[in-house]
DNA sequence: AAGTGGTCTAGACCACTAC
DNA sequence: TAGTGGTCTAGACCACTTA
């Protein structure tokens, strides 16, 4: 697909760490790696910082570089699947069905804290979209977004009722690649009760995120009220992850 | 206190961003950083990554390297503290005064689970910690730490009702800066009741991490309850983050 | 002392955007 | 066409760990 030198390396480390081609939990040093894939040690380099980002290996200055433990014993535990965009179309499915039915689908004017946002002028309109998720006709997620139209023009119903950031992908060749989220909880409200199937003291899980594109670029604001037993967000957390 | 470049010229972007600076929300390009800064080039494009992958700053090829409007326009929406570790210690106190109230300490032997996430052999030993955080004696988390004995052996009553990562930084000179987070929200328990002062129908959040050294030493798992008005975990995700 | 990862440089060339 | 950020290289030197 691509064909960036740092890119293909990590992929080929990542596989190699996963068929446990380095049993010993240590992966060669910088300066052999250069050698052996006839890269540059920066290359070299830079494909490792993406795999220790990603806490799947640690770099450990004047030693060497290991793998996590972890990650390799225990998939099921080092699973950061939350470190995507937290975003709805990503939600695993595990072989369910997932579906989305279509509550409400209309346009109205961006309100202040829409413009801040999403960036927009005072009389800018947005497409307010409302949606149910479910896995095999089990429902558990409510979505409300908001989308400026003048990112996507021509946006109908039928797009609407599926996947919006695939929509953007395929046919503007932009990809959403960034976002703002906000992880909260709550005691649910008439509504969840009746669309999620929740009892009084079950809670929901809140995520409320702003998307952009590479560019900067605000495409949704979006708020997602989940069935608690799906929130489940996983993220590997690095403060020196600023190279 | 550090003295590297790309750090330093970090910094000083980001304040000159703060101070408003670059009133046309677009910086210098990378070349003139260069060159005004006196480093090379690709000290300066790493100051400009971190500030990427912090959602500071959006960098667009061919056009040119801009500020994130909402980090000027919104800081009270721009907010990743939930970027740091998700840690315990890091709760904002807004001028509220931060408690600790000791409910349990002792030494036990690591069940299963905590052998895994804790890199521990059968028969190794870590210190339970349960511990209640309030703020202004209002009471808003329930937290339940596991240490291996053998990267703290001389943990004392007095240190584990403090900071415990601050005790690691001052006496072993190792900081804690990876974390694996898991955030869920769950119907409130009899415990989370008495303690949290929640009503039945009120959830309560639970962030769950293993946290680790720099080197990849895991140091604790911990499991935190959170009165649910508390429970918000902010967080910019980059997909292209790896650089 | 030897080996490892970390920082930084100077420069070449590429990909994309704007005009 | 000019200007921007992106990728990659080759190499110097530093900081830390291990023996």
């Amino acid at each position: 697909m691509v064909d960036l030198v740092y890119r293909n390396i990590m992929t080929d480390l990542k596989r190699r760490i996963e068929n446990n081609e380095f049993d010993n939990k240590r992966l060669p040093d910088e300066r052999s790696l250069s050698e052996s894939y006839g890269v540059s040690r920066s290359s070299v380099k830079r494909a490792l910082n993406v795999l220790a980002n990603q806490g799947i290996i640690f770099k450990k200055r004047g030693s060497g570089t290991f793998i996590n433990p972890l990650y390799q014993k225990n998939e099921s535990i080092f699973q950061y699947e939350g470190s995507n965009l937290g975003i709805t179309d990503s939600f695993k499915s595990d072989g369910q069905v997932p579906q989305i039915k279509l509550l409400d689908f209309q346009v109205i004017p961006a309100n202040e804290e829409l413009q801040t946002e999403l960036f927009l002028n005072p009389g800018d309109f947005v497409y307010q979209i409302k949606r149910l998720r479910t896995f095999d006709d089990h429902p558990f997620m409510i979505e409300q977004g908001y989308i400026p139209i003048k990112v996507a023009p021509e946006l109908t119903k039928a797009v609407v009722a599926e996947s919006i950031f695939n929509y953007f992908e395929d046919t503007a060749g932009k990809s959403v690649t960034k976002s703002f989220m906000s992880i909260k909880a709550e005691p649910s409200n008439d509504e969840d009760h009746e669309l999620l199937g929740l009892k009084d003291f079950e809670p929901v899980g809140m995520m409320e995120g702003i998307f952009f594109l590479d560019d900067g670029t605000p495409v949704e604001v979006s708020n997602m009220r989940l069935h608690y037993k799906y929130l489940n967000y996983n993220t590997f957390v690095n403060l020196d992850g600023e190279m």
